[in-house]
DNA sequence: TCAAAAGTGTTCGCATTACACCCATGC
DNA sequence: GCATGGGTGTAATGCGAACACTTTTGA
């Protein structure tokens, strides 16, 4: 990457397009943003979203596919545009447009050895630093989008482990609603939408009694989805 | 714009942007799209949304208003993005991604001359023709994002003129939903959000008795905003 | 006088909310 | 045996959905 700025960071009269991913995760009852240091001037070693240009002849999603793949090594995770930053002077460089992409990982998946020599960070979703450009706004723009949707959508389980508890899916959903949520009713709602299975397994790493594993239900959770029903949870 | 892209055309070693607008209007009860005549090769005479290159020295975001006031006259108009579309093939002629931003206007308000001299023409919504590129998605998307918008904003009151009625809201709610609502629980609803001023006029353009005309008020309007109320209508 | 649209209240059922105690286990 | 988090049921409330008749007036 470090080679195409160089040879285009003086042209002026071209436009460009960035791909840049805001890759959430979710641990220890936080979401969590992974953030790196960006290698190139201008600008050099500020904390930044993961992004590249965006090749002549790749497709946009595709472009972001790649980044998240160089970074985290994963591939099939759940992606989705949020929008494109297109203000003339958002670049200080050159005229340079950004579709801004969000990721939602399992953070016990990635690739720790490739994110550590990229010089990638994970930080809590309430103490972002300054990042470059409008980055932050980004981030900003994507929260929103993730409290939005999650209402609707149980992306959620995008972010957990292929098993977990009811009550890490509870964390989950309060530290993306940022507020309490009453496990009762929490727990009814959710049983009630048939789309978790209840495993023989107990996660004992939180308490002592352990709670139940469950997994997603993905074949009842397309019925649904076509049936044409909206999640509303919480 | 005609010299622009005859300039450009043959250059496939650059990336352009293009800011289309998806125009809806709302008329006689039926949501309306504005397309006119694309008058540039490739594809020149076939139904097209209305668009511009994005200039290297402007916002994405200023290209679709300039575009927007080009054809219809109107500015400050509601207009938002809708996304950006980045396949690397959607233009055979060259590569370009396309920023789609979605305006709401009145339609008595347009400047018919201007629109006419564009060769520009309003289109039911479920009668438009086959459009140039990946634009039917783009109208698809942004009549999804339409419905799904109108749900928590009242930018149905974008749509009708200043004074409308209350059976003419009804109507336009109809036609976004797409499905007939109960007109006691529509009015209960409406008039208990407190955002309409009832006016002395009546319209009887569609009535004998005639309806009550209202408008929209805006600073109430704000006050619920910021109250972080959600609109959920019908 | 009649056709056509405007305007008006009440009831019912369901879904969300609020709320407090026992259970299992490791230390 | 006690501290810690896991798991469970019920009652109250509010909101959306369903539903039918009267009013006005121009033709």
């Amino acid at each position: 990457m470090t080679e195409i700025i160089s040879d285009l960071y003086h042209v002026k009269d071209k436009l460009y397009a960035a791909a840049d991913c805001i890759i959430f995760g979710f641990e220890g009852g936080r979401i969590k943003l992974l953030l790196f240091r960006r290698r190139v001037e201008p600008l050099k070693g500020e904390w930044s979203l993961i992004g590249s240009f965006v090749r002549l002849d790749e497709d946009v999603s595709e472009a972001a596919k790649r980044v998240l793949k160089e970074i985290t090594g994963l591939e099939n995770v759940f992606m989705e545009q949020l929008k494109a930053y297109g203000k003339a002077d958002r670049d200080p460089g050159f005229r340079c447009l950004s579709i801004a992409q969000y990721a939602l990982i399992r953070i016990n998946e990635y690739d720790e050895e490739l994110v550590e020599k990229h010089g990638a960070h994970w930080f809590n979703i309430d103490e972002i630093p300054d990042l470059v450009l409008d980055h932050n706004q980004m981030v900003a723009d994507a929260l929103k989008r993730l409290k939005q949707k999650a209402r609707y959508q149980p992306i959620g389980f995008e972010l957990l482990p292929e098993k977990f508890t009811i009550p890490q899916l509870q964390q989950l959903y309060e530290a993306i609603y940022q507020r309490d949520l009453d496990s009762r009713n929490f727990r009814k709602k959710l049983l009630s939408l048939n789309v978790l299975i209840k495993l023989d397994e107990k996660d004992k790493s939180s308490s002592k009694r352990g709670a139940f594993l469950y997994k997603f239900d993905d074949k009842n959770y397309q019925k649904l989805l076509e049936s044409g029903y909206n999640f509303e949870i919480a």
